[in-house]
This record gives structure tokens, C-alpha cells and sequence, in this order.
DNA sequence: AGAGAAATCTTTACACCGGAAACATTCCGG
DNA sequence: CCGGAATGTTTCCGGTGTAAAGATTTCTCT
């Protein structure tokens, strides 16, 4: 990469796609300020002007990963279905990100590597998991001595999509298409709560 | 440390002691090859002879780790419960242990820093999943038309816990103790499968 | 338009890191 | 008891993140 001015005129965003370029390709160990730098064309301390420092550069590029997590999602949605069936569409699209993209995705989920008090970060990682949050909304997972099952109803959607998609990630699970297929816990999931009116 | 034979004597099972300590004391980027070896009284190549290299190392960390995830998990168990109870005893130890080291848990689920193919590491990860599994077994989560949901519903509820646990240790899920508590979860997984009988 | 301030990028230097190679010391089995 | 194997050290190398100081461009204000 050459370039003619002194000034490259959007070394941040620049910085950003070559950063989940080089996650991507060659995971976190290949990604080094000074590779990151050179691909881009630009002295290796140039990122510093816009990031601070490496931790910085990494919370640009979890929240960028936010971004297109959400946006995968929301892509995969079936335009006209019941809330379950969006609901599956989602987990599955879920899933499916983390196994396309497992080291971005790690590195969302790195507090050590991330500054997790970021706005960029908080926002976008809100924003993903409205998504999920909105389509478990229809699911009624209240009893009567338990008011607050609604909002744990949530975050154990969250908890086993999470949890299946890192450990698939993690190679845990030997990926027997029968017993660990994306589709088989995807069609399972809406079984945990009963829908509203069943 | 300062030692006075040439030889340190049982240098390999200190390297994993100390490795340990630094990993909980100050997470991975404090872990150097440097660091620990001169923790231990150690010249910073010597752990080569016993380890290869870092991912080695990093390796027999991670089996150690679940070596250590089994035990936390077997010594919280009910002597005389029902099966439900030690359920929940051990998903409640599950997420404990997490909260507790949470580098070394991560590290325990990082391809990229360890070992996958290590029979040791495989060893030990596989005895450390046979808790949950056994305890699983005695639930119920077969339906006429699918015969493979008993494992299935294994890999749900290890996908369930491993990932509760994982999003509180990356503060992605504020501990509201009235939603996100360890118990909230632990008390409500049992009703996933229908008990046997019921 | 022009001058000073701010932003951006480079150069240089430094401490730390993992790994390879050659060497020193000790242990252990024939 | 001796020679090879195991264990540990020294030295060196390329690579890394970051700090500091200087160069270049752009922006802002009058």
C-alpha cells in the first residue's frame, strides 16, 4: 500500500477493516501494531494518534465485530414468520457468525484485551443483543412466584447460544452433524418457555 | 527463589504452580516464559527441556485447570441428595470456579494458545465434563421422535452453564443479584428436562 | 490571506518477549 | 566408572508495544 500525501485521510477506518482483515487470516497472534501498520502503509506508531494505545485499536475492532454480529442477524431474519421461527433465525444466525468469524468474535468476549467501558463498545454490544433480547420478549417464561423469570429467561437464551457457539468454537464439541448440529439446538430452544397462549 | 544444586529437582510441577499463581495474579499478559522462570530461580530457556515451548506450557496449564475444575466441582457435592440437588450443586460449583479464575478458565478454552491434540489436556477435560454428564443422565430429555435429545440435552446444559459462567466473567451481564444470580440459574436449569417420573 | 495552534505521521530509542544454538553441569544405566 | 542422556545456562536474534521528539499538513481565528 503506497500512497502519494503525507496524510492518509482515513487511516481509522483503514486501520479497522485491516485490523479484522488480519484476525481473521491469521488470528489474534498475527495482528501486531507494526503489521497492522505496514499493511496499511503508515509507520507503525501512526495508529497511536487515533486509538491511544493496542488496547484501544482492540476495542475498535470488538465493536466493529458487535456491528456485524448484529447485522448478521438481523440479515438472516425471515421477513414473515412467527416470533419462534425468528427467534430460531436468529440463534441459528448467531451461531453460525461465531464459527465464520471465531476470532473476532473471541475477542469481543476478552475483558482483558478490551476496554469494556467504552461507549463505541457498550452501545454496540447493546444493540446486538437487543436483537435476541426482542424476540425472546414473546416468550412467556413467567410463573407466578417467580417475577423476575422473564428477564432470566433472557440471559439463559443468552447464556446457551453463547455458550454452545464458544465451545463449539473452542473444538469442546465434536461437531456429530446428528447430535450437535446448529439446527438441533436451534429447534430445541424455543421448547424451554412455554409460548404465550399454548 | 534461590536453589543450590544445579538441578531444581521437580522443576516441571513448579513451572505449573507458579505459572498458575502468576495467571490468576495477573492474567496472561503478565505470564512470560521470563517471568516465571525467574519466579522459580530459573534461567528463561530452562523450561523448554520439560515444556517444548510456550504452548507447552500453556497446555499443561489448561489441564491443570481442569484438573482443578473437576475437584472444585466433586468437593461441592451433596453426599446425600437427590440427583436434582447435586445438579445443581455442580452447575453452582461450575460457575463458582469460573468466577474464581477466570484467566485460567479462559485459558482452559483458548485453541489458540493450547494444545487441542494433548492427551493430557484431552484427559483431563473429558473427566471434568463426565461430572456434569453423569449428572445429567438421570434426566429425561427423550421425546418419542427424537431419539439422540438425551445427548443433546447434555451438550445444552454444559452449553447452558459454560456460557452463563463466561458472560459474567467478561461483564457482559450486569450482577443484578435478583436476575443474574449463580443460584437464579442453577435453580431454574432442572426444569429444562422433565424428571424422570414426574 | 496569513499566522499560530492542532492534528497527523515519522524517526528513533528502549525494555521486554519467545525461541534457537552452543555450552556447562549433573544424573544414570551399561 | 564412564559415556550418553537429561537438565540448566549463556548468548544471540528478530519481533513487539510504547514513549519522546521532530516533521508535515490541516484547521482556526483574526
Amino acid at each position: 500500500m503506497e500512497r502519494k500525501t503525507y496524510h492518509h485521510g482515513d487511516l481509522k477506518t483503514a486501520l479497522v477493516e485491516a485490523g479484522i482483515d488480519i484476525l481473521e487470516a491469521e488470528g489474534l497472534k498475527g495482528l501486531s501494531l507494526r503489521s497492522l501498520a505496514a499493511r496499511v502503509g503508515v509507520s507503525h506508531t501512526a495508529p497511536k494518534n487515533h486509538f491511544g494505545a493496542m488496547r484501544g485499536l482492540l476495542t475498535a475492532l470488538a465493536a466493529e465485530g458487535f456491528r456485524r454480529h448484529a447485522a448478521h442477524m438481523q440479515a438472516g431474519l425471515p421477513p414473515d414468520a412467527s416470533d419462534a421461527e425468528k427467534l430460531q433465525a436468529a440463534m441459528h444466525g448467531y451461531v453460525a457468525f461465531v464459527e465464520a468469524h471465531p476470532h473476532l468474535y473471541g475477542l469481543m468476549f476478552s475483558p482483558d484485551l478490551v476496554d469494556q467501558d467504552s461507549p463505541d463498545l457498550i452501545e454496540a454490544g447493546h444493540a446486538s443483543y437487543l436483537i435476541l433480547e426482542d424476540l425472546a420478549r414473546h416468550l412467556d417464561w413467567s410463573r407466578k412466584d417467580e417475577p423476575e423469570a422473564q428477564v432470566r429467561g433472557e440471559i439463559m437464551l443468552w447464556s446457551l447460544v453463547h455458550g454452545y457457539a464458544t465451545l463449539r468454537q473452542s473444538g469442546k464439541l465434536p461437531l456429530s452433524p446428528r447430535t450437535g448440529a446448529v439446527l438441533g439446538i436451534a429447534e430445541i430452544a424455543p421448547r424451554f418457555g412455554r409460548r404465550t397462549g399454548d
